[in-house]
DNA sequence: GTGCACATGTAATGTGTTACATGATTAT
DNA sequence: ATAATCATGTAACACATTACATGTGCAC
């Protein structure tokens, strides 16, 4: 079930807009976001991957001689995308795959509704500002003399980072709800 | 040449303090950061690794019956660790693996003197600075209409990330500039 | 005597990275 | 003509994750 996030990248792109690997990898080079190399040993094999399992299919395109092969997402993987989209946000999402919270949050536009993308952010929040609350309490108990001083300041930059990103979830929330009331 | 920077953040942990591959991953499960995993399938082939290259030698201690084993680091490993601290910080680092940076300036303490640590802070100040002024380019010259409204939001979202890592390289720098002149 | 923390490992699997490779079309 | 861009791929490699596996010492 666990898949990575490149495929549901991709899948979202795809969703945006049916285009080819090629193009696909031109986006991730010029976007200057969100990590995803545009190396061809990474995207033609997930595209693959994506077709085997049928959440996409290949049309070759003939308009012009030039071998291409447009992708679109089935209706099998507008599903997969829209239940990854819809997985409650847990603890661990946001300790460890941060960066996917993102990607949902920016993939929600278009592939679930609003009740659906306030839930998000609600439980984004939430799990949010408990871990941030832990740092915290961490940041009080320990004892600075024990670890060297720039390790000490790259502890708590971790920290703020997390509670910048807690201010951005907020914001965005409270954005949602005035709109949706 | 390029390690995993699993491999140096366990570097950096045994030349503070050698200890064991359990010591090791207790510290990864405790310390509420830098998402290096604590489970023995990472950890344990990693110091297997470091122990090959010589960078770190293991100690069989015996004050218990019970197994265990004390890494040390070697001075190949340490001059190993001095290199990887004093690379020169580039755009790609500050694009791909800026965790890795944040990582390198936490082990900076008692391994580099305070010029190098200097030199390391101005590198990643004008690489980011350079980074961000990129981002913010490329915000105002692209057409919100054309993407989901998430998906711009969360794009502005990565540039105000990359803004406040900014702002927290230029503190920590202009602290260590004070405390050199 | 049972469960928990200590302590170390291996195997299967998936996948990202890098480098290499090929060929068509367009611009200069 | 030749370089750049379009367009797709494969192979080798390293690595992380997960699950499985084993055994010790201590506390209750």
């Amino acid at each position: 079930m666990k898949r990575s996030s490149l495929e549901y990248a991709l899948l979202g792109l795809l969703r945006q807009k049916p285009q080819s690997g090629y193009d696909l990898r031109k986006a991730f080079a010029s976007t200057p976001l969100r990590h995803f190399s545009d190396s061809p040993g990474s995207i033609y094999p997930a595209l693959r991957r994506l077709q085997v399992r049928q959440w996409v299919s290949a049309a070759a395109e003939n308009g012009s001689r030039r071998r291409r092969q447009e992708f679109i997402v089935t209706s099998a993987g507008a599903r997969a995308l829209v239940a990854w989209l819809r997985q409650p946000v847990t603890r661990d999402d946001v300790i460890w795959r941060l960066d996917e919270l993102v990607l949902r949050f920016a993939f929600l536009d278009g592939n679930v509704d609003r009740p659906d993308s306030l839930r998000f952010l609600e439980e984004f929040e939430q799990d949010l500002a408990g871990y941030v609350h832990e740092l915290r309490q961490f940041e009080k108990d320990f004892d600075p003399q024990h670890r060297s001083t720039t390790g000490y300041m790259a502890f708590k930059h971790g920290v703020d980072s997390y509670q910048n990103e807690l201010q951005w979830v907020r914001h965005v929330r409270k954005e949602f709800a005035e709109v949706l009331s």
